[in-house]
DNA sequence: GCCAACGTTGGC
DNA sequence: GCCAACGTTGGC
């Protein structure tokens, strides 16, 4: 596959959607997201290849849990229209959709867990939106924002042992 | 179209 | 469980 020409970080509440489980499914469709920002990102910029940040929200402790990546890019989110779904929206329907999601599958389950603190502490993700705005649930990234979160959660360079001067 | 009230997110 | 941040709703 062609390298990865954007990247993103997308949260979810391990205990209702973990890495883990993205790694036993393979692959699954992102939905059930019920914001217009994060919906418009969905529906128009996560193209396929695109790399994908995986982070662990409202868990002890938070932060990236390993990488993804987009294998199938906006379409409608069928769980709007699942009635009885938590998702469900009477708004949404199949030839008017409202909500969108993508599919991803797993990449990487990181050696080594990336808490927020230590991406907080490290001057080069200092403008992340994820430390700016951190409701937004589809967040872009740069890549070297991605790049060092890998490295991080690779074990290859801890970040914060690392020299200031070295950046 | 303003903005107060309200609901949700998510770190702590 | 608390509560700050912030997105959404709805009266005017």
């Amino acid at each position: 596959m062609a390298a990865p020409q954007r990247f993103w970080l997308l949260k979810t509440e391990p205990t209702a959607y973990s890495l883990d489980d993205l790694k036993r499914d393979g692959r699954t469709g992102w939905g059930g997201v019920r914001n217009y920002q994060a919906r418009n990102l969905l529906r128009d910029e996560l193209k396929p290849g695109d790399g994908i940040l995986f982070y662990h929200s409202n868990a002890e402790p938070p932060g990236v849990a390993g990488l993804a990546r987009v294998t199938r890019g906006g379409h409608p989110d069928p769980t709007a229209w699942r009635k009885g779904d938590v998702h469900f929206d009477p708004a949404s329907t199949p030839t008017r959709p409202v909500w969108f999601q993508v599919e991803i599958e797993f990449t990487e389950r990181f050696p080594r867990f990336v808490p927020l603190e230590e991406i907080r502490a490290c001057h080069e993700l200092q403008d992340m939106v994820l430390l700016k705005r951190s409701r937004l649930s589809v967040q872009p990234l740069e890549k070297h924002h991605f790049d060092r979160i890998a490295r991080m959660g690779r074990r290859t360079s801890t970040g914060s042992a690392r020299p200031a001067e070295a950046r």
